[in-house]
RNA sequence: CGGGGCGUAGCUCAGGACGGUUAGAGCGCGCGGUUUGGGACCGCGAGGCCGGCGGUUCAAGUCCGCCCGCCCCGACCA
């Protein structure tokens, strides 16, 4: 316990598997790419999972389950997506000690075999919309892996709708965007840009593919969730038909969404510094850790009912409080700090004296974080602070984004532009000028943002032919 | 899959070029005591197939070969 992080600024790649491991969240598992969440790492999904889960009930959605195995066949029906994921395919040949007739795909996602079941399901335009979601694991062999960011297998939730109409379907893809953006920037304090995927960048099979995009704590991007309009796709490879109100068969319109505990890795890397975690209050496991201090029995005994007082006025509030003896209070200091803990309390003899507490503020830093308050004043006080800490979070990570996004006019700009932070450019829509940048700069078209900013068209910043709409270049995880 | 690095106590590592009794340190862990407002200290103690297999040798943690695993950097991805 006594190794020490990382700092981000002598190798950031470091820093965060430092912090995810002495903070507990997850371990390495004993086979490659694979990873194993601690408690501490799966409270923190369980409020994810619990702060989207709401958002998608709000939207009538239902949650159900398919399984995990997948004939190969049905892969196979859709010609984009088997070629999108069969590289990465984990495959079962053999089952009971019997070669199997049809080897078994372990889902890499289940629009397939929700595909086929919903060709059963749906006869009637009255059967429509279909709009399930799924918690579930999934399987991707990846080449280089990285906790939570990319692991072979990991946890995820999986949107998949049928509706009568491309109109309802591309609804549904934007509703689904705009409830995970309203996750990331409310619940886990991250500022996203909502946009478009390019061609190339797109999901296997998708008509069109959304995403919401974060910038990194080292100013790189990564994609924090993705709603994809599959047109029909996937009606057409599974025959999802209905009939509609003048007695006809029609094909439906599919949209599938997800998000994945990567989003986990983004709240590590958003907000966390060189002391460890810093977890938005939403999210944490524990919002407030009080730390009772005392010097002898005496003491011990007035300082512990203060802190059980003061613990149940607290109600609503996930409290942890930490009495054990074998640490020292400046030992539990750094623990939880290191541990993203957003708020303290320190409790002695001199606290109990005077009818007070100690606030310390996880974010921010030494002495300035800190403040006096009534043990009076702390049902009201606390939470108060709570919501201060989660918005001070979001303003600090969008004010960084901001500062670090640029918008170059010319491709030498562009390409200081993507080593510093995001591009926000002018883009023709060729995928060959989007190839040039990515081979010359790393940088790869994150998305064509929703919101353009109310700007007119202008030049490519690669080729200067005419464009009409803005992309984001920067390098990605 | 290519490049680089590393496998010795739970963790971080020394020892290794030059083979030689019982393999070390710090941290952590257990017991006892003193401590406790920013990572306290003392004493005692437990803990090792030195990644695996094979070879050289009177003798291998150390030399040689093969294999396995992990981490970091590149080509694919939520």
């Amino acid at each position: 316990m006594a190794k020490k992080i990382t700092p981000r600024s002598k190798d950031y790649s470091r820093w965060y598997t430092d912090v995810i491991q002495r903070a507990e969240l997850a371990d390495y598992s004993p086979v490659k790419g694979c990873m194993v969440v601690r408690p501490y790492g799966y409270a923190l999904w369980e409020n994810i999972r619990d702060g989207l889960d709401r958002r998608f009930k709000a939207t009538g959605h239902v949650n159900a389950y398919f399984p995990l195995f997948i004939p190969m066949s049905f892969l196979q029906k859709e010609a984009e997506h088997v070629e999108g994921f069969s590289p990465e395919l984990a495959v079962v040949t053999y089952g009971g000690g019997k070669k199997l007739e049809e080897p078994l795909v372990v889902r890499p996602t289940s629009e397939t075999i929700i595909g086929h079941m919903y060709a059963q399901w749906i006869q009637s335009y009255r059967d429509l919309p279909i709009l399930i979601n799924q918690w579930a694991n999934v399987v991707r062999w990846e080449m280089r892996t990285r906790l939570f960011l990319r692991t072979t297998e990991f946890l995820w939730q999986e949107g998949h709708t049928a509706h009568a109409t491309y109109e309802e379907a591309q609804e549904e893809t934007l509703r689904m965007l705009n409830v995970y953006a309203d996750f990331a920037e409310n619940d886990a304090a991250i500022p996203v840009i909502k946009g478009r995927k390019s061609e190339s960048e797109k999901f296997a099979g998708a008509d069109t593919s959304y995403t919401i995009e974060a910038m990194m704590g080292d100013k790189r991007a990564l994609q924090a969730g993705t709603s994809h309009n599959l047109g029909q796709n996937f009606a057409k490879a599974f025959d999802i038909k209905y009939l509609d109100r003048n007695n006809e068969l029609q094909y439906c319109w599919t949209t599938s969404w997800g998000v994945s505990w990567r989003i986990l890795g983004a709240v590590i890397m958003v907000h966390g510094d060189d002391q460890g975690l810093i977890l938005p209050p939403k999210l944490a496991p524990f919002q407030v850790v009080i730390v009772p201090i005392w010097r002898n029995e005496d003491e011990k005994a007035q300082v512990l009912k203060a802190t059980e007082k003061v613990k149940a006025t607290l109600a609503g509030v996930r409290v942890k409080v930490d009495d054990r003896e074998e640490y020292s209070p400046g030992w539990k200091f750094n623990e939880w700090e290191m541990r993203g803990v957003p708020l303290r309390i320190e409790i002695g003899p001199r606290d109990v004296a005077q009818d007070q507490v100690v606030l310390a503020r996880r974010d921010v830093a030494g002495r300035e974080g800190k403040s006096v308050a009534p043990m009076m004043a702390l049902a009201q006080r606390v939470p108060q602070m709570l919501t201060t800490i989660q918005t001070d979070m979001l303003d600090r990570a969008r004010q960084y984004q901001k500062a670090n996004t640029f918008q170059p006019a010319t491709y030498e700009e562009l390409k200081t532009a993507v080593v510093n932070g995001f591009a926000l450019a002018y883009w023709c829509g060729d995928a060959e000028c989007e190839d040039k940048v990515k081979d010359e700069t790393k940088a790869t078209i994150r998305c064509i943002p929703l919101d353009q900013g109310g700007v007119g068209p202008g030049r490519c910043v690669v080729c200067g032919k005419e464009a009409t709409e803005r992309a984001v270049f920067a390098r990605a995880y």
